[in-house]
DNA sequence: GTCTATATTAAGATAGAC
DNA sequence: GTCTATCTTAATATAGAC
């Protein structure tokens, strides 16, 4: 991460694919739109990346990684409450960070299909993890319902054009606010300090 | 819509079609991964459509259908509480109804870009009709978000893998308590019997 | 670091035989 | 109704000049 001239356009291409994904699906996303978006060529885009799933891979790095930490970090708590609280808080930063990143993680098959072939178990695992540590241990049918429409509202709601205008504090708050209701959390003013990542 | 044996090549060709774009998204699915499905060759295809987006648009069209004539019920309701309740329970028979579809209608970028350039004004149309129905006039920033969460988070539970062994009833029972959760409204099921699976 | 030029592959689509 | 064969276009990707 050496902040040179070198990295400058490697940063405004990998910011543009992330707007280009959103836009068009990663699928629906060519490099030469991405090169034409830069004012460059094809081929000055394959000078910074070898491949396009390279590219797909850049873009969704920065969440995949929260997402890994928060998952272990709510994992390595003991009592089922202080997970679920940490992990909901957790998750609602993340989206406020990531705001178009996690929609489109929740949604476009391209980029599901991009992260199952890189690193880990792919994004399944992920789900399963925050699905699992939600709706709890041997869980009910309406605990399974209520996890997975908290998680999956709440990463929609994040990235959607249609809130944009919303600012992050309100956004956040707002969000909070449903998954405690979603998951029968009880409701607080001030989030308790979890974390700053 | 005669129902001959010259059908039922075109009914195999669109089930096989929505299966697959659930699959890798509809821009990551090509007319030789249908024609393979089928066992038949593209050319085969062709003969059933002219092009892939009328497969796309004959695809979505059963659940464009009944999303036009929900949101036209829906507006025609005078108290506005009437209004919510009749869309929310009809949102939710609708997810049900179409569960694979539902799913990709709220995600897929390549589905909702095919449907903007062939019908109505869109899948914008009608996020906007429904949120505008559910949130109600000059909405707080929560209104707006509780609406958000509850259609994106019921239309992605309803086409959830992990969730699709709930039952029909089982599934929509819980997303219509979880809507009226959220949205304020009053519940009205049964308090204890949420069991079997 | 970016260019021009090109190779390769697969996509959507059509023509015409059977 | 399905086939083979082919056209056209656009995608990913590479080679080599500047």
């Amino acid at each position: 991460m050496t902040a040179g001239p070198a990295e400058d356009t490697r940063t405004r291409l990998l910011q543009t694919a992330l707007r280009l994904f959103t836009e068009h699906g990663v699928e629906g996303t060519s490099l030469q739109m991405i090169a034409d978006a830069l004012g460059i060529t094809k081929a000055a885009v394959y000078y910074h990346f070898k491949t396009k799933a390279e590219i797909t891979e850049a873009v969704a790095e920065p969440g995949v990684r929260d997402l890994d930490e928060l998952v272990l970090r709510a994992a390595a708590q003991k009592r089922r409450g202080t997970q679920v609280d940490l992990l909901l808080e957790g998750f609602v930063d993340l989206v406020i960070r990531h705001r178009a990143l996690v929609a489109l993680f929740s949604s476009d098959p391209g980029l599901v299909r991009a992260i199952e072939k890189s690193a880990h178990g792919g994004m399944e695992g992920f789900g399963q993890a925050l699905l699992g540590i939600l709706s709890g241990p041997d869980p009910t049918p309406a605990a399974r319902v209520n996890a997975m429409v908290a998680l999956t509202g709440i990463a929609m709601a994040g990235g959607s054009p249609d809130l944009a205008r919303l600012s992050d504090d309100v956004l956040r708050t707002e969000l909070l606010d449903v998954g405690r209701r979603l998951l029968g959390r009880p409701r607080r003013r001030t989030p308790t300090a979890v974390s700053t990542l």
